[in-house]
DNA sequence: TATCCAGATTGGATCGTTCAAGATGGCGAG
DNA sequence: CTCGCCATCTTGAACGATCCAATCTGGATA
């Protein structure tokens, strides 16, 4: 087993003092170049690597980010945060941090977390996914002045924190008018409880698309929790009820569910769903696309330029989704 | 703000020293039960949390377990990782270690990341998803004895590390047995390219159970890489060939491309897909389904065991997966 | 030649914890 | 009574990096 590396060796290897080396990492530019090739010599050779312990002792940054990993709880949806942790990782890596998974089961213990988190590994930054209303989490770590992100907005005060999102209302307007450019007019939604931020979004996106196009949305839409047979039940009930050739869709879960009620009838309605989901992909259904490898580098742009202490950068950045057209559509 | 509080803060409202804190922390026997509640008492009035970078600092552990993501490759296999990742950050979380994500394009770049994360972080353990014959990854590691678990088994060495693995055959044969009940005789089996542990696996299970049924597998089965398309592409060659009237598939991507080649073919053929995917039960697909959550707090076991220094827990766990049965079977 | 100054380099202190070794006090055996 | 032992607790040093202040160096200036 070799021995461990230090600055220290690495010092003696190039000649020079500890300092020296540190300023090398640290602070290049008051190092005379020469001196500084040297220096990096020796780390390579030496295959030097700065332990992050010792560094975080002294300056308190443990260039680590925290991100929530949960349950996948319908199951469909799941794989959305799965691509964005992917990005997160990648995208963190590149700017020197790491990412470090947590669980918790509810908010309060949520924020128990928080502290366990802060207080032991001394994160420099949270990114949270999905926020509510007077969501108790993003108060405590405003509080407390912890850096955090959210990917999703703050839908009851837009400028409490830094946050990224995707326009949900941009993305079923879209989806809409695809629909109207294909020359339907009966255009029905379905989506979630009125009162949750993004549902709301989503349904708003859609009526405006149709009373732009001189289409009155009224009666159109139908509302319930997310789920495949809360779909389906809710698609049977506007085919009896108002007989649309269309319809959009919060989420791919209750898209899927409308096109199981919508199997066997002709002519055919049109379906789009919501997140552009792998099962989307794999039954063809058309869906709204989020970039979510976007969505999680703009992440760590607006952490890195909290942490940096470069308070020019902006702290809102809205994306736009696209539309993945596919057969049901 | 309030002041940091260190173990000398905690020291001095007990009346103790520093160590002595230590003591109750670590070594809590060898402290007198008055001291040790009297410490206990102090910490928790100061909500004082031990500094992890200051204990790796002396120890040289840093309580932090490393998980590769992935970028969900045809998407629907995903959110099996999405799964396991869960169950790992819960019971690592329980077992006092925290789970660190990385990321990497190829093999070379993944042991590159290894010796970052090992020089820089002080890494405990690794969790690899997924070896393959003649891993370097795992060769690496093993050189440099950094302990790390995998979940799937070494098909080269059993011996090699340990591992936690789901009995792929076992849940074919069970699959094939499901079928057999049910009257079919003519099982087909969908699978991968003949060489990698995991599909040769699977196969086998298919036709093991096939033989001891006194049915000959021979014929009975196609080979490719994962996906939709190539799953309908091998369904449709299968029924123009051997006319089956079940099949028994590798992945659910491979049985959903083989639904949707029988979408209107009488009588219907029942297919069984493998994972258990949200696809799988969204569209009503029968699959076999590996308990994840189980295996990643097994994997947890093996890593604490090791770091633990316990050598008598064993280093080998082959979990059983379980039938879940939909429409499609 | 002496002085000064800016820039480069140096040694010591420090972060919060655990390890190793030493101090204290009570109790039983010789 | 004294010694040694055990249980308990305390003290000093170390982990590896950065910060701080002091020192060194070489060239320009008086």
């Amino acid at each position: 087993m070799a021995e461990k590396v230090t600055i220290a060796t690495v010092a003696r290897h190039a000649r020079v003092s500890r300092q020296t080396v540190s300023n090398v990492l640290n602070a290049p530019h008051i190092v005379r170049e020469e001196t500084r090739l040297r220096v990096q010599d020796a780390i390579s050779a030496l295959g030097y690597r700065a332990n992050q312990a010792a560094r975080q002792m002294r300056t308190g940054r443990s260039r680590l980010i925290a991100a929530r990993i949960e349950p996948t709880r319908d199951g469909i949806n799941g794989s959305v945060l799965d691509r964005f942790l992917h990005g997160l990782t990648e995208t963190a890596d590149a700017a020197g941090y790491r990412v470090l998974l947590y669980t918790a089961t509810d908010d309060e213990r949520e924020i128990a977390t928080y502290g366990d988190l802060l207080g032991t590994y001394e994160l420099d930054a949270f990114v949270l996914v999905g926020t509510k209303y007077g969501d108790p989490r993003t108060a405590w770590l405003a509080g407390r002045d912890v850096p955090f992100v959210t990917f999703g907005r703050p839908w009851d005060a837009l400028d409490a924190h830094p946050w990224v999102d995707v326009d949900g209302a941009a993305g079923t307007a879209q989806a809409t008018r695809h629909l109207l450019a294909a020359g339907h007019r009966q255009i029905a939604f379905i989506g979630w409880p009125l009162g949750s931020g993004v549902g709301d979004d989503r349904r708003a996106g859609w009526g405006e698309a149709l009373r732009a196009a001189g289409v009155d949305p009224t009666g159109m839409h139908r509302e319930t929790e997310d789920g495949i047979a809360e779909g389906e039940r809710l698609m049977r009930d506007l085919l009896v009820t108002v007989a649309p050739t269309a319809v959009v869709c919060a989420s791919d879960s209750l898209a899927l569910g409308a096109l199981q009620a919508l199997r066997g009838i002709h002519p055919p309605v049109s379906v789009i769903g919501f997140d552009d989901t792998p099962v989307a992909a794999a039954v063809g259904l058309a869906s709204v696309s989020q970039p979510l490898g976007e969505a999680a580098a703009r992440c760590v742009d607006l952490l890195t330029g909290v942490l940096d202490g470069n308070h020019e950068t902006p702290t809102h950045v809205l994306l736009q989704p696209a539309l993945a057209l596919r057969h049901t559509a």
